[in-house]
DNA sequence: TCGGTTTACGAAATCGGTTTCGTTTCGAGT
DNA sequence: ACTCGAAACGAAACCGATTTCGTAAACCGA
């Protein structure tokens, strides 16, 4: 014999209590849940315009709020986007992650995040947590070592790269227009008199971002004739600074420009500068990629590669939705969308170090 | 007449398509699905180690992972924690939201991040919207103006307040030991010589945590008998560069000690020294709070409050977990939890900007 | 006025786990 | 051998929404 376990007491005692249910709600506006459900989600099949009247004003007198765990049982959907950084010390990525924030609220979406910290394992482990959650989509900045796996999920889930891309290549990316950056920072310092650029490094970062800057930079010199080279750096410590400070004493006077391929690689070299003085040396013309705020500081302001981190957020979230549009939408394996890189321009800071 | 809706095909195909639910399982392994159950979450009603094999050995072939939504329902828990946070640029909150990553992935829980971007309106929303999907608990940085909506929060579900205190006051709160912070940084001042000290605050800055910082400052000089006062730069622009450049020149030369609220501010002061020339003006001493990766690098390495985000993190975590275990064991209004403020030591890197 | 569509809405199945409660089995005590 | 209590497990209710399907009412053109 089933049990009573409807709300007992239901009388007009305005308490609105232990927390309201959808026949709670609507028993007391006299519909069926069913309604009250299309009310909440104004569903196609409308309703006379005095009855939506009635449901609104009880809700909004008891303040109800729809459980969202029943509702992602039985639609299959959360509304939650899996979101997994490699490094959320870098400001690119803070940034995309206001950035994605914001455009997963307009949509109505929350963001689940987990942070690999850049180890594979952790990204491994983020990925089946995130889709053990039930998110909607998957957002990955992948730290690399994943990329089987992470193709795998592409096939289950919607997947968005952001940046950095996957060996196998079938995954959606959004990510900045490297070569018209790279291209910008070669302009800006041949623009000051540079003679010779050259392209800093570093030996462990093997990211397809380093290589696709890496061989813009080159395609960029030959193009122009230009005279230079791609310098790596070793690892941490001095060894790698030495290797640079060589560089920098080698060619200052000689009208050198510098290229940091990335903010950690400009820091390591301030760091180096900073042991040679306060300022630049005299001929010495640098660029990084990376905005950060110190950028406006050192050296009297730095010129950069500035990724328009809100459009790419904004790309990522919109692909990622149409993705999963698709798959709530669609019925079989029909309409399957093609796998497509987005390249969102950036823009050069020209600042004081690449003044004449 | 209820329809059968079972999966229809069950031979023994190893082809394990369409998602497992856990009564395939359950009929896989010869059990009931309540004992699949027990097995997952192992319950105290035990069960043979031959029965628990053979359950496992299923899960394991085919892969099983059970569906959160449907969990999450029955549960009434989402192993969901909730952190909204002011300002994402600040390296404090990556550092943060990295730690309490880790902190909530050890214990099985994800998280749900939400970005005011110090926009109350959007901290009120984040907060609805968290709470909406289910959290099992929330972290708060409040960038302020929502103590009442973030006090009845925490009358319905575990709150914690990570470095931002609310008005009322009976919210659980994890900071630093922000006066301890500031004695260290006036030591250092002291010892490198520094007569007279000044703290540079902001004035759109009325935050609890600028209080204290200033608060303690104020009392830190009194003890020592030093001289000195807080300095409220004008928000943005010129003005307060300005008047920070006045300051430093009416002392410049007179042993003047500098000490930023925050990084924000360094920043400022930074650009109105940069005005004056690259490295700092003779007798002047710098240190500031909030550790970020530059502080290496600006005036040869400048002294720096550097708060335990690791530790803090990890205890917010600890303290959000108390509550939640409370909420979902205790029976009624019973042992509640007394509100708790709980205060991490930091500690102070010395570096070039304090030397003699 | 009448068949044929819409339109508005309700009854009940459903999502896939968890939990309660009851039954069977098994071992120990006398 | 028989009772009793605990351990192991199954049947079925349950969580709270969505969704399908069916029906009655309203509408509409001929």
């Amino acid at each position: 014999m089933p049990k009573m376990a409807q709300t007992a007491d239901n009388g007009e005692t305005g308490c609105a209590m232990a927390q309201m249910r959808i026949k709670d709600i609507a028993a007391e506006a006299g519909v069926s849940p069913a309604t009250v459900s299309r009310y909440l989600n104004n569903r196609p099949g409308q309703m006379t315009e005095e009855t939506r009247a009635r449901i609104a004003a009880v809700i909004e007198r008891t303040g109800y709020r729809p459980r969202a765990a029943a509702r992602n049982l039985r639609s299959s959907r959360t509304n939650l986007i899996g979101v997994i950084l490699a490094d959320i010390a870098n400001p690119f990525s803070s940034a995309m992650l206001e950035g994605l924030s914001a455009s997963a609220a307009a949509r109505g979406c929350s963001l689940m995040t987990a942070i690999s910290g850049n180890d594979p394992a952790k990204e491994a482990e983020s990925l089946t947590r995130l889709i053990d959650a039930g998110v909607d989509g998957l957002v990955v900045n992948t730290c690399g070592g994943n990329d089987e796996a992470i193709a795998a999920a592409a096939g289950r889930l919607p997947v968005v790269l952001l940046d950095r891309d996957v060996a196998d290549g079938g995954v959606d990316l959004v990510t900045s227009n490297n070569r018209e950056l790279v291209a910008g920072l070669v302009d800006a310092l041949a623009a000051a008199g540079s003679e010779r650029l050259c392209l800093l490094t570093e030996a462990s970062d093997d990211s397809p971002v380093r290589r696709e800057r890496a061989e813009a930079f080159a395609d960029e010199l030959s193009r122009r004739g230009l005279a230079g080279e791609v310098v790596t750096l070793a690892d941490g410590g001095a060894t790698g600074v030495g290797r640079l400070d060589k560089t920098i004493r080698d060619y200052a006077g000689k009208r050198l420009g510098l290229i940091a391929v990335n903010g950690l690689v400009f820091l390591r070299l301030t760091e180096a500068l900073a042991q040679l003085g306060p300022s630049l040396p005299a001929g010495l013309k640098i660029a990084t990629f990376d905005d950060y705020p110190w950028n406006h500081v050192l050296f009297g302001g730095v010129t950069t590669a500035a990724q328009d981190t809100l459009t790419i957020a904004e790309r990522v979230v919109k692909r990622l939705s149409e993705r999963i549009d698709v798959v709530t939408t669609t019925v079989g394996e029909a309409a399957k969308l093609a796998p497509k890189r987005i390249e969102i321009p950036g823009h050069i800071e020209h600042r004081a170090s690449t003044s004449r």
